[in-house]
DNA sequence: CTCCTTGTGATAATTGTTTTCAACAGTAAG
DNA sequence: CTTACTGTTGAAAACAATTATCACAAGGAG
């Protein structure tokens, strides 16, 4: 059960961390078709899917959206701007979210996933243009 | 721009107080054409999404999962599990969480939504009943 | 009543994702 | 080298959830 890094496979993981960003399927699907024109969609949702599977990238499903991926491994939230959908890194420190370590209702806990929500600044000004109309 | 109750829109409501649950747009289709055999599933997703927009029910967006619709307006998190997806109530007192109020990258803070996974005891058993054999 | 808005059910379309499958490639024996 | 096995691929179809379209019905306002 160990993994082979085929070329697509790596093809997809370096255009991810090169891309520091929070990539959909189909945005890296577009990038990496520069390289290998005849990839298809299928395979990069399929080796997203194994590479988030093997703890190589991070699998974000920000509620309702569709899913991004992050090649950045350490522990980190998100924020997401409610009127454009950007979404950017979030440093809390662990001592500002204290969760029950186990025993909500008997659940074994395995993790949380914290979003924030907002209106980023140039929304923000966008708002404040429209209003003023 | 004021809210009319139509019978369709009141029964979508009752039922999903009545439920006390997390219920997803098609559950609540079932229950409703119990009594209203001829409403559409895409009048229950609309009414849904009108009776949420006004803040009488709430939108619970668990990442990668279907959309659920919560009857209790309080402000509570929920807890899921990984194995079952059951979805729990989860009170994490404000001061557990606390988050920068405004100015993470610049964003007008709006809203967080947290997110608790673990498994649930059932699933906990079953497991454990699993790794027996 | 007439005009205007809102809500409706049926259906089609769209979106995001997963599955299926035949062809292909890498590895390990025999 | 042949054989068998395994994982991977691209293309296409299937899929589930959601949203858009449309023609019609119901409810006021004037
Ligand atoms: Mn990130
Ligand atoms: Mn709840
Ligand atoms: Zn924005
Ligand atoms: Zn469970």
């Amino acid at each position: 059960m160990q993994l082979r890094m085929t070329n697509q496979r790596e093809m997809i993981l370096r255009e991810l961390k090169k891309s520091k960003g929070h990539l959909t399927a189909d945005e890296l699907y577009e990038r990496v078709k520069k390289f290998m024109p005849r990839i298809s969609l299928a395979t990069v949702y399929r080796n997203l899917e194994i590479l988030s599977d093997v703890n190589m990238i991070r699998k974000l499903e920000i509620s309702g959206r569709q899913k991004r991926f992050d090649s950045e491994l350490e522990d980190h939230d998100h924020i997401y701007c409610v009127e454009c959908h950007r979404i950017e890194n979030l440093e809390i420190s662990k001592n500002q979210v204290e969760l029950p370590v186990e025993d909500a209702h008997g659940y074994t806990i395995t993790g949380r996933r914290l979003e924030v929500t907002g209106v980023c600044p140039r929304c923000q000004k966008k708002i404040a243009k429209t209003k003023k109309q």
